[in-house]
DNA sequence: ATGGTAGCTCGGCTA
């Protein structure tokens, strides 16, 4: 089974993109971030087309994620669990059924820009409910994974030039604990598990040239429970995407399981 | 220190 996840940074703006992608790489479920639409302005039509159900999570002009998939799904859940009074469109998840059941999460994790401030502690803040969530989730015996933007750089290697980042939310070292400790809990970052090669990165700004320079981050990250790990074959970035005619400023990357 | 680009929406926020 493909699982793929990917930062569209705009439905609208981007559909072209996201059929010819889809239509090449043929995922078997792919998680969308910042789809940037109300659920219903979400074009499903065109995705439905190419085999997927569609499932959104979405909000007015900002955020908004999406489950695309071409096996069933069961037991679709929005919102991130843990504080009935957020209203970020930011988490969905459910369960894919094939030969074996795996619970599947996408997430659009805050930015949390700038340092100090009120967005920088509602980044903190939500990604202790991930945590707690996560260990929830770890009681049940069906595999999971959490996949999709973390905005996130986890190590000075998953960056061109991390004297840039030194102060921004996507580094600091509060936010970099936070990720540690999910990875603590016992998931796996599928990408440092399943490929060794330096230098690549899920996302390179709009300005300065910065992907014709390779100036990137990796900050698009599958994190997988114990069972989904064993499943584990593959873990590769589509890095040419953002070579394109109007790319996202993020490109997809997924997971091969044996399931 | 600023501005450089993009999306959504049509001024200003978010990234």
């Amino acid at each position: 089974m493909k699982i793929a996840s990917f930062n569209i940074n705009g439905i609208k703006a981007r559909l072209p993109a996201l059929l010819d992608w889809l239509s090449e790489a043929q995922p078997d479920v792919a998680v969308l971030q910042e789809i940037k639409s109300v659920d219903e302005a979400f074009p499903r039509e065109p995705i439905e087309d190419l085999g997927y159900i569609v499932e959104t999570h979405g909000q007015k002009s900002f955020n908004g994620v999406a489950i695309l998939s071409k096996l069933p799904l069961e037991d679709i859940q929005r919102g991130l669990p843990g504080d009935e009074t957020d209203e970020q469109a930011r988490w969905i998840e459910a369960t894919v059924v094939g030969k074996q059941a795996i619970r599947i999460c996408g997430l659009y994790l805050p930015n949390g820009n700038p340092v100090p401030g009120p967005k920088y502690d509602y980044k903190l803040a939500w990604m202790d409910r991930q945590i707690a969530h996560a260990k929830n989730m770890l009681r049940q015996d069906m595999p999971f994974l959490m996949a999709g933007d973390y905005n996130i750089i986890p190590q000075p290697e998953d960056c061109a030039n991390p004297a840039a980042w030194a102060d921004d939310a996507l580094y600091r070292l509060e936010s970099r604990t936070k990720f540690r400790e999910l990875c603590a809990l016992g998931l796996t970052d599928a990408f440092r598990a399943r490929n060794a090669a330096p230098e690549q990165y899920t996302f390179w700004d709009y300005q300065a040239g910065a992907y014709n320079r390779n100036d990137g981050i990796r900050i698009d990250h599958f994190l997988l429970s114990p069972q989904a790990a064993d499943l584990l074959t593959d873990c590769q970035v589509d890095a040419h995407v953002r070579g394109r005619e109007k790319p996202s400023d993020h490109v997809p990357i997924w997971v091969e399981l044996d399931i």
